[in-house]
DNA sequence: TGGGATCGTATTGTATACAAATATGGAAGG
DNA sequence: CCTTCCATATTTGTATACAATACGATCCCA
């Protein structure tokens, strides 16, 4: 709700209202805003009630360069871990992006699970339970979702580009070239997805919390 | 009592146990055990039930790898944004570690509130939430509390001088350099904590999870 | 003896009731 | 007209009951 804009940001989140709304009593729900607060998508005041926060432009822009320097991080472990089986199950993911982004029109659904594949198989390879625990409370999935189908067709073929050159790293084993790439790929999808915000934001299909 | 070892490694955590243990409901003690499970002190099996996590000497070192790049961010942000006011601030902290190490017996607790005040300021400063939040459940302080006694004289010190010199960049603004002193500082206090570690195992005061 | 079904027990998930804390609106006073 | 205070209405915190699920031991049958 909070994603699709129904629920606008500063809105207070009663935990009755929301219970009767979904149909649950106050008990998940509670569980819910917990969860959803450790994941800055609600605020507490200091006396305990929950809001819908206000992510501007800003706070997304924190939140990809910190994804950014966590995956670099992540890629580098794991290319210094790579085996030649998760290598292969990569390859087969990036296929599954290529096949998605060489149509006439892209699969963004096949794109997005192909990379979803992914960036797993990496975090898996890059063993650190801690670094995937952080990542996961900064890649919000329905936010990539929401915003991938703006994406041009030209960046989606560029980052299956990336992939590969990615591919090539971990291939090599070289932990700086691909922390290196995986930088720089996090960094371009945030401006990629920047560029997009801004479309949306002229069409008014975005209200930003200043109006 | 997962970090005073009255719980061990691996043993369940079951809801109503517990709450009777502390003499509340089983309501907040769910709530308790979901934070300490995004924390990892707590695991949970794919069918919902918790035990205490293995915190192998493997997953310090994780640990203290991810802060270390995570406070040398938020040592480089708050370079760039630093005002005079909170350098002051920063300031009178170190004093009180100064004050607090300069004693012929370290004032322990003293240099504790002050190095907790002096890091809490760098990341007011550096000014992102999201960062502040990867960071908190990174920090176990109780972590810090168990092991701080048994840092050497010598390596209180040395914290006390490396602060001052991090007091200099940010006096210049310099976030390189500030980035490079903390990371630095934090991956030193690892090698403390991996020290002591060793010398209270070997003095069978810590049961490792192999026994 | 080994493998699998089954039933009793243990544990978690959810709903609901009530207590405590907090916010709100209006009346009184300056 | 603004502030202060209080009564009332919201909202959250906790306890408890019951339902759903998972575990483990036992029994049964090759």
């Amino acid at each position: 709700m909070i994603l699709s804009g129904e629920l606008p940001a500063g809105a207070q989140l009663a935990e009755e209202a929301l219970a009767e709304k979904c149909g649950v009593s106050r008990t998940p729900v509670r569980e819910a805003l917990r969860r959803l607060e450790s994941d800055l998508l609600v605020t507490r005041t200091d006396t305990q009630r929950s809001f819908v926060a206000d992510w501007s432009i800003d706070d997304v822009a924190d939140a990809f360069e910190l994804r950014a320097m966590l995956e670099g991080k992540a890629a580098r472990r794991a290319a210094e871990r790579m085996t030649d089986q998760a290598l292969e199950r990569m390859c087969v993911a990036n296929r599954q992006i290529g096949a998605a982004v060489r149509k006439g029109v892209p699969d963004v659904v096949g794109f997005l699970e192909g990379n979803r594949d992914f960036h797993a198989i990496i975090l898996e390879v890059a063993a650190s339970r801690r670094l995937a625990a952080l990542l996961g409370t900064l890649i919000e999935q329905p936010v990539v979702w929401r915003t991938a189908h703006h994406y041009s067709h030209e960046a989606l073929r560029r980052s299956h580009g990336e992939h590969e050159e990615l591919i090539a790293a971990f291939a090599r084993r070289d932990g700086a070239w691909a922390e290196a790439i995986m930088t720089g790929h996090i960094l371009r999808a945030y401006h990629a997805y920047a560029d997009a915000h801004r479309g949306l934001a002229e069409q008014g299909v975005i209200r930003e919390a200043a109006e």
